[in-house]
DNA sequence: ACCCTCACCTGCACGC
DNA sequence: TGCGTGCAGGTGAGGG
């Protein structure tokens, strides 16, 4: 179930395992996964084919194939990724393998079946209607203080709504978009053209911080490197997050007990003395 | 162009 | 025990 820390490592780990491997062939388990091709071209597109590097954009993982195709991966609620060795069984819910030359394999796990996968040309991957309408990334150039502006500025939308849109910020979910507003102090609420210019930077800031700092978070621990799914955390709640999952528990600044409300059909979770403008 | 609701799935925790 | 409900870290389609 994963934001951008979470595919960043599932990224860095694959890259890590697969780089410079062969997909001897590949079986596609379930149409829904991979909706714009049969499992024959899924098979057929993927064989024999070198891997030369995984990559992210937002939260797709990218295949970078040699045979001038991309596999694009979307984890969406659940999927994740398990090398297993060649002749082992497959878990429940496992919709796509990938039979390795060093004899693993390495299968894709989905219980939701929300995941999904594409094979586009490499030219027209940036084209591809799932990357051309993405934000930039967050650690990028592009996303600047004056650009996250111009675009709060667009919307009237409540700010958490927004920040979970793609296409305006790329990278945040229904968790780190909670903690970038507790740590900028802003009400989920809020709507996203009125935040005054000055709050911005901070704003801004945090995002970057949330993202930075649960990736260096992750990145530290100890991974299990047969089961490549982002749910690598090992404490206690609490020494997660600030105010996602903590409904009722105390502001870790002012001990008021934290809120949670519904927006657009999701949860929010924040201070109420702490979030309050 | 925007914004809202619904839809896609399985499984788990909860209350009666 | 069972069954109903609501919820889960995501997004796309289709409507107004």
């Amino acid at each position: 179930m994963p934001e951008l820390p979470e595919v960043e490592l599932v990224t860095r780990q694959l890259d890590h395992h697969l780089r410079g491997r062969t997909i001897q062939r590949a079986r596609l388990l379930l149409r829904r996964l991979a909706p714009d091709t049969t499992p024959t071209q899924f098979a057929r597109l993927l064989h024999n084919s070198r891997i030369e590097s995984i990559t992210r954009r937002g939260k797709h993982i990218l295949l970078l194939l040699s045979n001038e195709r991309v596999l694009i991966v979307h984890l969406r609620m659940t999927g994740r990724f398990l090398f297993v060795s060649a002749g082992s069984r497959k878990p429940k819910h496992t919709h796509a393998e990938f039979f390795l030359d060093d004899r693993r394999r390495l299968l894709f796990i989905d219980q939701r079946q929300f995941g999904f996968m594409k094979i586009v040309r490499a030219e027209e991957l940036y084209q591809s209607k799932e990357l051309c309408k993405l934000a930039p990334e967050p650690f990028s150039e592009e996303f600047s203080p004056k650009y996250l502006y111009e675009t709060l500025q667009r919307s009237n939308r409540a700010l958490k709504e927004l920040l979970l849109d793609q296409t305006r910020v790329t990278g945040l979910g229904n968790i780190y978009a909670a903690e970038a507003l507790f740590r900028s102090r802003i009400n989920p609420h809020r709507r996203a053209s009125s935040l005054s210019r000055k709050r911005i930077p901070l704003l801004h800031n945090s995002i970057r911080e949330v993202l930075s700092e649960a990736i260096d978070r992750i990145a530290a621990m100890r991974i299990d490197i047969e089961n490549i799914d982002g749910s690598y955390f090992t404490g206690t709640n609490d020494e997660r997050w600030r105010v996602y999952d903590r409904e009722g528990k105390p502001c870790f600044n002012c001990n008021a007990p934290i809120r949670r409300i519904s927006q657009s059909g999701r949860s929010t979770f924040y201070c109420p003395n702490c979030q309050r403008g």
